[in-house]
DNA sequence: TAGATCGTTAACCATTCGGTTAACCCCTTA
DNA sequence: TAAGGGGTTAACCGAATGGTTAACGATCTA
């Protein structure tokens, strides 16, 4: 049945994204899928083909979320990107914390990454437009370098933030006011900018 | 000789901040210290235990980069406050790996860790004072999630960004620029805090 | 000179690792 | 009813894991 592959990818999606790829056996996902051990290997063709797969499903999901809104001023739709992307976060919460590890480790699926990366800023450039200088500290570089790592942050941090929040576990109230906060944050940036520093 | 605990320490420093922990054997170190991997466990408990020596080196530094300044207005204290912690980062570039792969981990390590944040946002906290509500969208946990953010990203994902700046190494240049545009940062959300909204 | 101590070594241990194998169960097809 | 064939299984494999052990020189002390 696919039903057993799909259990497998299921159980390996939770494991490598809590644990890591090193620290997760062959064992610990057929036990969490409920399935005997060599079925890992009939369905996939190594350990490292079916880490591969749950990275794959992920990056379908990502790819998506990028896509650009077409409405409203540069400012609306610089607060949509973001909402979208927090949105595809918030139901991919795992695959944040697998990106980052890739990266960390430096995996050699690092320029797929990077493409990914470059869609991105690419589109927070056009964005800001004219609004910042091509270079030096104020470039849309440096501002999207920024708002990556406001939005990141807060998910891939989660498990050591959560004492801030006396100890509760992350709720849909948290991510409402992080989104506001954010929000904040862009439009006060943004104010500044259009105000000619 | 103490010679030889600290190749091994130094060997470890460099292999955990690079593969993890489970990712690297007490064979590696051995091997890249130069040394029999019997004298690993003479001179520390465990591969545990050497790990947490690594941990505890830079924690002292840590600690030390966390001092608050004195002098000055709150908002000095706060620049100075950034400016050390960079200072610290950009001396111990692996640290900041290091502890990044723990906390996507869920390491049993991870209280050790979070006692570190709490000390960080205390500091933040105090420095922002009532400048900010006790709770909501703009109360001292967010600010101090997004300053981390803002902070560690540029190193944490420097292995991906170095794209947006053509490819070039990360260098001198490039951190003072990343440094001036914290700053910038920093000022614009005060100033709007101050104005009160 | 006879221990005693310390750093070091190779060999070894039980356990776990990723992966394989041969047999089996059960359903389909002829 | 016989023959396949896909899904599943326990048992197994060599290699690697963290950690231990007994012996070995060298240096120091009685």
């Amino acid at each position: 049945m696919a039903e057993t592959a799909d259990r497998i990818l299921q159980a390996a999606d939770e494991l490598f994204s809590l644990r890591g790829y090193a620290a997760v056996s062959a064992r610990d996902i057929a036990e969490r899928a409920g399935v005997n051990k060599a079925l890992i290997f009939y369905y996939f063709e190594s350990k490292e083909a079916l880490f591969r797969r749950v990275l794959d499903q992920y990056y379908e999901g990502h790819v998506k979320a990028l896509e650009l809104p077409t409405e409203g001023s540069y400012r609306e739709r610089l607060h949509t990107l973001i909402d979208h992307y927090l949105d595809f976060i918030e139901d991919n919460y795992r695959y944040l914390q697998l990106v980052q590890r890739e990266i960390i480790e430096g995996s050699s699926r690092l320029p797929y990454i990077q493409q990914n990366v470059m869609t991105l800023y690419s589109r927070v450039r056009d964005l800001l437009g004219d609004l910042v200088p091509a270079s030096g500290a104020l470039d849309a570089r440096q501002f999207f370098v920024s708002f990556s790592g406001l939005i990141n942050t807060f998910y891939v941090n989660a498990p050591v933030l959560g004492e801030l929040w006396a100890g509760q576990q992350m709720d849909a109230a948290q991510r409402l006011a992080r989104r506001e906060h954010l929000h904040w944050i862009v439009n006060t940036l943004l104010d500044r900018l259009e105000s000619g520093k």
